[in-house]
DNA sequence: TATGGGGGTTCCAGTCACGGGAAGGTCAAG
DNA sequence: CTTGACCTTCCCGTGACTGGAACCCCCATA
């Protein structure tokens, strides 16, 4: 399979897959002109992949979550362990998210939005605490 | 001011004040030994941007706002509009740190985290469809 | 007067996960 | 033989900083 056929399948743009190999995500094989050539394998892993960046995961976790998967003897509590954390870094940015959202609807409720200068936007901004993230 | 001084009190790292001026943001004085000498207006600009960045606002935001902030004819109308917009982002950024966290956390759920090597979490990325956002 | 320490300065490189685009090789169809 | 769609590598840019090197400045103390 050429990278343009694993781009469609696998959803991720051929920049990505290439850039993947570049950092030793996977390893195509190449083709005697050159052209990398993908085995299923490949496909799957970068499936894996883009499911695992679709949840947020960084690229260092991913690179852990396909060894893991790779081994056989892995235990799952380590799969479960890694998935903990990474949850809680995005329960971290979801509070964190939410009290930018507290603050930001309160102060756009609160400005008329008119062709006056007005604003208890900018005067929240230039005086108040902002956001206690 | 020197810019230890002003980082104390605006909370702002001195490097961030540096980068702040560099991009223009803000223009202190500068003193006949070369330091940066700030005024008053750019401690308020500093705690002004360090609030708006607190509530996610990006750098070229920042700077909109402190425009805004310093036209005397403004029309609220265009802080809202520009607040409205960064709010929209927000939150479609907490929609889509909820889906991941919905969906982590029943992989994470479903996993018994023990010595054995069955893992509902690989196996989720490896045939699911891991993440609908 | 030397020196030591705690300011300050600039500039360069790295972060993360790619994306854009240039310059050029390869392949199948007409 | 040419066209056009593929493929390759390489380098630069992104956002918003952060770390570090190498160097200057100022004051106090021995």
């Amino acid at each position: 399979m050429n990278i343009t056929e694993v781009a469609r399948q696998s959803g991720l743009p051929a920049k990505t897959i290439r850039y993947y190999e570049e950092i030793g995500l996977i390893r195509p094989l190449r083709s005697s002109n050159g052209y990398r050539a993908f085995r299923d394998s490949d496909l799957h892993k970068l499936a894996f992949i883009g499911r695992a960046r679709s949840l947020g995961f960084s690229i260092e976790d991913c690179r852990s979550l396909l060894a893991l998967y790779e081994d056989k003897d892995r235990a799952s509590a380590d799969v479960k362990a890694l998935a903990g954390r990474h949850l809680e870094r995005i329960e971290a940015k979801l509070a964190e998210l939410q009290a930018m959202q507290a603050t930001l609807t309160q102060l756009v409720h609160a400005c008329a939005g008119d062709a006056r200068p007005d604003c208890p936007i900018l005067t929240g901004l230039a005086t108040g605490p902002a956001c206690c993230a």
